[in-house]
DNA sequence: CGGACAAGCTGA
DNA sequence: CAGCTTGTCCGG
């Protein structure tokens, strides 16, 4: 009798449990029963959702084993949990939220099979295709203007294919041209079932979880792109979660991007185009020194030769990372910075009033010492830029913010916008940076990165050299060495610079950090144990960095670190700091 | 996580 | 010692 019941073992869908029950299959039920299948069970006194994660146990003595209630449906693969298990380590996470994100958001009672791919073979395969899938994994170092198609082709020629974008958008766009090409690929998660039948996936970073079977290749297109990381904790980021998926499953693993992150470079068998294709894949660059051409006009954000291009009929894209009428306000009688009464933090203008980024308090544009209305703008924002250019230029110029984004935008041949203006204007002569500086010289240890990726994200705009893309920046260090990596259009002049910087401040890939923020954060750190090459940092802005020689020390450090009583907050491998 | 229950604290 | 708070453990 006994040896004729099924049991398994499940993994509650509720925050903060760790351990796993055992429940009783009823025969009915028995024909759905997987690894991954979700269900629904009554434990502790209610009923909770919870995934499949061994199926025939030997239940433990002396435990009157509940039936499972119900059957959901199909949910993530088998060999999905021990990534998710590992996920859960390497971003002191839980595994549930990895397995969130690799379960469907319907229900899915029943798995569709999808037509097999019709790929047509190439004539003649470029010799970096043939480099990219040839070994472990690699890393394309593929200018912006290049087209990543024929190597996603590549990829789903060798049969089931991850293909891993940092945005919806792109995997939109590549999804189709890929199924008008023959591949039979499915865009994750709106079609995990077509996807768990058979075929490619292609989506953003969740993707990395789609139920690909017989997977046999996966590819992150522009892998340094910080839409890879999650935004909230546990920050994990697909290109490490897919790396690590195609390495247990055997199969190659592609990385590309036109701007190599650090931390991929360390670890991956490099493959670059030759010098000229290159070159032809990124686009002029024009440095406009204000220390230098103009050091009258220095304190002004349109340089003559931005004038000059404002009233010429090019189609104009110009950036500006800080967004209102101006960040910091002086008052034009007393001399006194315009400050929040509340908290201090400098307030900003935001169309007719003073406004604390901080606090959000507001008030009218009034000295506080003086009583007088008149400000200087010390730090323009893009809707104070706007007036200006087009002022300068003549003609309409739109402003562009994440505020507007999905709206569809007015028709101008100029627009000024936060870095948001290069995600929703599709094509544009040239792009222009006009304050570099404030993106170069931030205070983050990824500033140089993020440029980077900006100039990268333009080039996409204004295309290769030969069809005329031109990227203009303002800065008063034109020969800083993110400006000299792309005149030249060789990344590896800037990578290899940047990471000098990083050995010499012990900073990613160099070494590993988490930030502990949160009430418990600092009972957190003083819990750690003592182990070698871990260093706490801090506290400075109410957290501390936890610093490691790399990722398994620092990981196994945290996951060692018994949890205070209030809430902690760990953000491996933050980006902002 | 949330409920159960035990140990500890307070006030009359 | 009842009544309440706080802490710890456990769930199949």
């Amino acid at each position: 009798m006994a040896s004729d019941r099924l049991v398994v073992r499940v993994l509650p869908d509720v925050k903060g449990f760790e351990k796993r029950f055992d429940y009783l299959v009823p025969e009915t039920l028995r024909g759905q029963i997987r690894v991954g299948t979700q269900v629904r069970i009554d434990l502790a006194g209610r009923r909770v959702g919870g995934w499949i994660t061994a199926v025939d146990v030997s239940a433990p003595d002396g435990v009157r084993l509940r039936p499972i209630a119900k059957v959901v449906g199909w949910g993530p693969p088998a060999d999905l949990f021990p990534l998710a298990e590992w996920a859960a380590w390497r971003w002191a996470g839980r595994p549930q939220h990895m397995l969130t994100a690799a379960s469907p958001e319907k229900v899915v009672s029943a798995i569709s099979v999808a037509r097999p791919s019709n790929i047509p073979v190439p004539v003649v395969l470029d010799p970096w295709l043939t480099d990219a899938f040839n070994g472990p994994s690699s890393l394309v170092r593929l200018p912006p203007a290049k087209d990543a198609f024929d190597l996603l082709l590549e990829a789903c020629r060798r049969g089931n294919a991850l293909i891993v974008c940092p945005s919806v958008s792109m995997a939109r766009l590549f999804g189709a041209r890929l199924r008008r090409a023959g591949v039979a690929v499915a865009l994750y998660p709106r079609d995990w079932s077509q996807i768990a039948g058979a075929g490619s996936a292609i989506g953003a970073r969740a993707s990395v979880w789609a139920p690909v079977r017989d997977l046999a290749a996966v590819v992150v297109l522009d892998e340094h792109d910080e839409g890879h990381q999650q935004e909230q904790t546990p920050a994990w980021n697909a290109r490490d979660v897919a790396v690590e998926r195609a390495r247990v499953a055997g199969v190659p693993c592609v990385l590309v991007s036109p701007t190599p992150s650090l931390e991929s470079l360390a670890g991956h068998r490099l493959v670059t185009l030759s010098r000229s294709e290159e070159r032809e894949g990124w686009p002029v660059l024009d440095v406009i020194d204000r220390g230098r051409d103009e050091p009258s006009r220095r304190a002004l954000p349109v340089s003559d030769a931005l004038a000059r291009l404002l009233t010429g009929d090019k189609r104009i894209v110009c950036v500006l990372n800080t967004k209102g009428i101006a960040r910091l306000l002086v008052c034009a009688s007393c001399g006194d910075l315009a400050r929040c009464e509340r908290c201090d933090a400098a307030l900003e203008q935001i169309d007719d009033h003073l406004h604390c980024p901080r606090c959000e308090l507001e008030r009218p544009i009034v000295c506080k010492s003086c009583g007088s209305s008149k400000f200087k703008l010390r730090r323009r924002g893009v809707s104070k830029l706007r007036e200006e250019l087009e002022a300068a230029a003549g003609s309409r110029v739109v402003e562009v913010t994440g505020a507007t984004a999905g709206e569809p935008l007015p028709e101008a041949r100029i627009y000024i916008g936060t870095e948001a203006v290069l995600h929703q204007v599709q094509h544009a002569d040239i792009v222009v940076f006009i304050d570099l500086d404030a993106e170069l010289f931030a205070p983050r240890y990824r500033a140089n990165e993020q440029v980077m990726a900006l100039m990268a994200r333009a080039a996409r705009l204004v295309g290769g050299r030969s069809g005329g893309g031109r990227i203009m920046v303002q800065t008063t260090d034109p020969h800083h060495d993110v400006l000299t990596a792309i005149l030249q259009a060789d990344p590896a002049k800037f990578s290899a610079a940047e990471l000098e910087r990083r050995q010499m401040l012990r900073f990613p890939p160099v070494t590993a950090l988490a930030a502990v923020s949160g009430a418990g954060a600092e009972a957190f750190v003083a819990a750690i144990p003592e182990t070698i090459g871990i260093e706490v940092l801090g506290p400075s802005d109410d957290r501390y960095l936890i610093r490691g020689p790399d990722h398994r020390t620092l990981c196994n450090t945290l996951a060692a670190t018994p949890r205070p009583e209030s809430r902690v907050r760990i953000e491996v491998d933050p980006h902002r700091i």
